[in-house]
DNA sequence: AGATAATCGAGACGGTACGTCCCGTCTTGCT
DNA sequence: AGCAAGACGGGACGTACCGTCTCGATTATCT
């Protein structure tokens, strides 16, 4: 009954902030330029994202690669390969990006859920193949598998936000020995 | 010859920002708001610090605590110790800070610096401890002390920053006792 | 073949104008309120009025009320009637409001012929009366009575809109007096 | 004690805005424009005058013309003359002007003060040449001068912001005759 | 005791961006 | 057609900071 959006402006807009945030970072990211770069009205940017952070909040979400994960029943193999694509994903991102998109989640409640949604999922998917690999008595048993997962995932935080070292295939691969045990054979 | 510094001021400064980046945040902390919080001129405060980036980093220095760390001969106790009072001192710093710190810390050069000298601190202490209690056989030797430590601290900038979780002394415990093994007796 | 346009619609939606012009004045009359406050879509009002000039100068028609005058056979009595009369109707009416149409009728020509027909026929009634008054020889003949309707008329706008001073009964009185001369007994 | 206001810019500033409410009038007098064309920062208008309106009072009173009022021993000369000078400044002004400053004035106390002290100077003038003419017995003295005043003064405003009739010197020479009588030689 | 020179407060200034409010036009589907 | 709903491009608003700049007024120290 109303006119519909122009599904065709999410996709200019997000383009252009994308361009932008690349070029300029989160700070210099002005909505003025993004409109002017789309092609769009200010105004038509803030109908549909009321900030900027929430802007930049769906344009990560624009940007999520699925973490394209096949269980095989090779846990140890399966893990390792989550990880390292994890790893590979954070990597491929601006330190910064990360740290913003964390204090705007710390700051605005609705920030907050939306940022946690989107590791949510990656967190998810760790969780099961730990599962799954425990289930196959190939950890120890006696630690909760969210403990694991954190052990596994939070380091690349750690390494990508706090000391800034870089996170390799082979920080990936350690990480899984580390919880795993060295390689059986 | 000349007219010397005010010495008092640059503690009335650094107070205020300090006031201000807890509140506010790096981003919303104001050169303005912090000179008239502090009673004090813009100019004074531009004369010492040529820009936001350079006063924070003043500031990160001042809001360093000692961990206190007293080495026993029980490793694992030391350990448990040690990552409770760091998983402690994070959770009463407000997340949205830690996350603004790293945020500077990867735009401003200079500020990653002192950031990751902050850390650094706390990261040495619980790398001595590993390493000491590897010494003494209580963790698999086939892991570097480094990985290890990722995995003690990173878990905790990982639930602080990204899933939101609490810090507890007791997940500081289940970190250790999964690291170390379950206590063996 | 076609629907019929609501009638009930105009009148919505000049109420609704009426209201706003009266809290807002001319410049603060925005369609995007009328059209909420009305309970109507906003194309439908520039469907029936292509600008906001011309929604202004339809309200106004609406306005208007009759200033119900009988001439006795008493000049100065019709004349101070007639005048404490206008000065009534104009201290009801909001100075803003007054001073907006005269504005907008200085800048939409189209709104300045409404509003002039909207006076002029006040005008006009005085204008008899002291023709009339004229002709039984109770004022100077020396001039021109559309001159002398200026000087009874012309103060009440001057107070209304310039100097800001009441408009009462008595201040009409005085106006005729002075035009009149004194009562002769 | 501070840096001084940089006395250039109030000219700069008024010329450009009394430029652009020549061309656009008051509603098309951008603000934006008015800093671009006098080379200076929105900011700095906006630290000067608190809005577009006061701005604009501002710009009236220094466009503002002295009443040139040299009193001769010529009342009804004085007075002749004095009220075709008031008239031919109105003349000289948009009626669109006069109006939105009346409006202004009415919705804001701040701008009213303002406005009508910009008209009370012309209104004394009148005064103080009434008065003396009525000490000479010029006039019949059953009349307040502040009457007077208002029916010499009103109908020029009457004309301008409501019949729309020109103001011209006869129109002022027929209001003075009207009050003082006919020339007497 | 002055002269000299940097410090400090106060705040003006040119800029950039923000997020909001309207305007008048348009698109869509229900009546 | 008329109408409700609301998206859209556009323009202006007034605000908040930024970092630079001018001013005195205020301390020292050096002559």
């Amino acid at each position: 009954m109303v006119r519909p959006r122009d599904m065709a402006v999410d996709g200019k807009v997000l383009a252009a902030a994308g361009e932008e945030l690349r070029h300029r970072g989160y700070d210099g990211l002005s909505i003025d330029r993004v409109a002017e770069r789309a092609g769009v009205a200010k105004t038509t940017i803030y109908r549909r994202w009321p900030s900027k952070a929430e802007l930049v909040v769906a344009l990560i979400a624009h940007l999520r690669e699925d973490v394209p994960f096949a269980p095989t029943d090779d846990p140890r193999g399966d893990l390792t390969n989550l990880v390292a694509t994890i790893a590979a994903g954070l990597a491929a991102t601006p330190p910064a990006l990360v740290a913003d998109l964390a204090a705007a989640a710390a700051r605005e409640p609705r920030v907050g859920d939306r940022v946690r949604a989107l590791w949510a999922e990656r967190h998810a998917a760790v969780t099961a193949v730990v599962a799954n690999a425990q289930q196959q008595g190939l950890v120890l048993d006696h630690v909760a598998p969210e403990t694991l997962v954190d052990q596994l995932v939070g380091p690349l935080y750690y390494r990508l936000l706090v000391t800034g070292e870089p996170l390799s295939a082979d920080y990936a691969r350690t990480l899984v020995d580390s919880v795993l045990g060295k390689e059986p054979r």
